[in-house]
DNA sequence: CGCTTGACCGGAA
DNA sequence: ATTCCGGCCAAGC
């Protein structure tokens, strides 16, 4: 809701928690990553959205449904964005077999790549 | 009506 | 390694 939004903010959001449920136990993805993989929303400028899309991952994040493991979704830093509830997130990844280091985990082990770790294979992500 | 504040990211200091 | 800053909008105080 809030820096620049999505045309359609909704289909957008959509989208985003779509990926979301796509991620294996175990694995995480960037807010940045899940932008990259949505196709550039219509009517908005390539760079516009280069550099805002991580956040509008973020806004959808925030307004998730109880059916998503919203817990993958981390920072490009490989670290849980803080906020109220961080803690949490951070119980559930661990409980996944997620090891923190410095409070941060390895993305070069568990950040998920589509198609490559994923149970049933996804011939398309959308 | 101003001023603050966001589930972000990459580059600069 | 850490902290800061620009990018730039709108709801809530």
């Amino acid at each position: 809701m809030h820096y620049t939004t999505p045309t359609d903010q909704q289909a957008y959001n959509e989208q985003v928690w779509h990926l979301a449920r796509l991620v294996p136990h175990g694995k995480v993805v960037t807010y940045g990553q899940i932008a990259q993989l949505i196709p550039l929303p219509a009517g908005v400028d390539p760079d516009e959205y280069k550099t805002f899309g991580a956040r509008w991952v973020g806004e959808a994040m925030a307004a998730c449904p109880a059916n998503v493991p919203w817990q993958r979704v981390i920072n490009a830093q490989g670290k849980i964005s803080p906020r109220p509830g961080a803690q949490t997130q951070r119980q559930l990844l661990e409980a996944e077999g997620i090891v923190f280091v410095k409070d941060k985990v390895d993305l070069k082990v568990y950040q998920w790549r589509p198609g490559q770790d994923d149970e049933p294979r996804q011939a398309k992500l959308f």
